[in-house]
DNA sequence: CTGAAAGCGCTAACAC
DNA sequence: GTGTTAGCGCTTTCAG
């Protein structure tokens, strides 16, 4: 007999089934099913065999509210349909694999408001640990963060303040060292490209610091474009085209993302400008689906899969008794590819 | 006072804390919390200024165990970084977000033991129902399922037998009507190119499906090629390259996905092939990213968001009350886009 | 409209 | 090694 020929279940079978069906305490069943505690062999054979035969699943909301533990940790993110929070989720499912925790996602789609829902529907599971995009977040959702009693990872971002641990990049410095590569290599008529950002701190971040790098080397940004929605790729394709029309002495277009960048570049190409001897490019985040694109984009990696390893690797040192507040800035260097020059002509 | 005052709480507060900081009963302050029955307007403001001040946040485990009731649907699914699940997704989360009911999402990385493992924890929280994708599961999980007592949507397929619901597409059927379309076309010599697919049913089935049609027009394929890992786009290009070398006379190349078709596409435009004129070529899911190529792969839709909002309108139906076990075949057409032709030159 | 009692299914902490 | 007892924090049910 197996738990194939067990007959559909109508009532979910509880400890207190297996424990009839193997006559064995529902104490020592539990112990059996847990691996913990002294069993003997054979009472520990008898309860497997009928927790088989039965097809029991244990209840872990039970459980979980009788041990006060669960091997949960809510991950909180903007989005999945991008490139990036896949890689981060990559990271820290990698890691936990390791250990009992198990990841839960919760998208906020870039929404403050629908961050902090998600934020409290996770936390009232009473999770083991909290990894949530950003340094960014409603007073609410602070608070929340703060009084969960938990370890929180924040991660993506350095610039600003933790609540607790945080692992990220400096997007401000990223934008920064992009717009001082840049001047450094001799263009001058620059253009810019990103999201309309009002929500996305990070594409700002960027953007500021690029700005500010410009700035500090006199230059100011010739034209720029903010969209929203749509195909990056196909967008990156048009607003280029657009942007080109417009101004048709730019010398160089960054990107806030690495996908209207290769959109744009696609453009560039098929026109057969220059590149990067009389035009350049560059995007942001390193994403891996893009080498294959016949020449490779400029950009900073974000060394998300690290970010997410990090994120996770600190919510496991926390459940092992580790009390301090980590903060880890990783600096990714600066990636050329083919699309813009080292140093002036 | 708010709750942004509130001091950090080491022991998580309880439903009793607010009753006490409120002078009203447990289990009014739970109706409150709840909006469940009639309270009056005065105890409800107390209740609700209370809980605010204190930051108090449900403890679901507890509620859900007295209950019985669970608002989760889980969701399980292969992978998250291909283009495909993120859109079913967003299909699923359109539906729920109009409901009391959450997604939690688990992936199998394609490994019948793994999505046996992934069902067992999410059906031992009592889920409200699973959406799981395909139809090949191991007998262990496909017991499990039958037992759970809850409903079930397998999605993404139809070839096969379901367990209780299902929607998707025949991926056999897309295979052949593309092999069909390739015959009519004119095309003789074919090759194609897929990720090894021992374990990725649908891959399998369209590619029976098209060895098929072909064989039905007294084809057969002229070369072909398994490839695994790495980013789809690069070992498009890669693989085309080294195909075509070995098989220079191939007139049509059959991708098993569109992103190593695109990076296919991309090769063979740079090469100046004479596209679709004397060499045609076709990929697999309609992905919505590749509109901004040069030139747009000819594709069959997967129906991703589409199966996404019926799997989850079905599961509602259920908790609804009822009863049928539906199953859906969508049935999407081939799009020829720029790179096959439509009939014999 | 509000409250008191019982118990969801499991595990911690003790007995034996 | 194994069993017994109490109770996790909430909701159900039933009284008032």
């Amino acid at each position: 007999m197996n738990d194939v020929s067990a007959p559909p279940a109508r009532r979910p079978l509880t400890l207190r089934d297996v424990s009839e069906a193997s006559g064995v305490s529902e104490m020592t069943v539990s112990r059996v099913l847990r691996n913990r505690g002294d069993v003997s062999d054979a009472t520990r054979a008898k309860v497997q065999e009928a927790a088989r035969a039965l097809g029991y699943v244990p209840n872990k909301i039970a459980g979980a509210l009788a041990s006060n533990r669960v091997n949960l940790v809510a991950v909180i993110i903007p989005s999945m349909s991008n490139m990036v929070f896949p890689e981060v989720m990559g990271g820290i499912s990698s890691v936990l694999e390791e250990t009992e925790l198990q990841p839960v996602v919760g998208i906020t789609d870039y929404l403050p408001e629908k961050e902090e829902k998600v934020l409290y529907e996770m936390l009232s599971w009473r999770p083991s640990g909290v990894i949530i995009a950003g340094l960014e977040h409603t007073e609410a959702a602070r608070a929340m963060l703060r009084n969960s009693g938990i370890p929180v990872v924040e991660i993506m971002d350095t610039d600003g303040n933790p609540t607790d641990c945080a692992v990220g990049i400096s997007h401000r410095r990223a934008g920064r060292e992009m717009g001082e590569a840049i001047l450094e290599a001799g263009y001058r008529r620059i253009g810019f490209m990103g999201t309309k950002m009002a929500l996305d701190h990070r594409a700002r971040k960027r953007y500021e610091g690029f700005v500010e790098a410009l700035a500090k080397g006199g230059v100011e940004l010739a034209d720029w474009e903010f969209y929203e929605g749509g195909s990056a790729l196909a967008k990156g394709r048009e607003l280029t085209a657009a942007m080109l029309e417009r101004t048709p002495d730019l010398d160089f277009l960054y990107y806030s993302n690495d996908l209207i960048g290769a959109g744009g570049l696609l453009y560039c190409t098929e026109k057969g400008m220059d590149i990067p001897g009389s035009f350049g490019m560059a995007g942001f985040n390193g994403v891996e689906l893009l080498r294959g694109l016949p020449v490779t984009l400029a950009t900073i990696d974000s060394c998300r899969r690290e970010i997410g390893r990090t994120a996770a690797d600190m919510i496991v040192a926390r459940m092992e008794g580790a009390t301090s507040s980590e903060v880890v800035t990783l600096t990714p260097k600066l990636q050329p590819g083919d699309t813009m020059r080292l140093s002036a002509p």
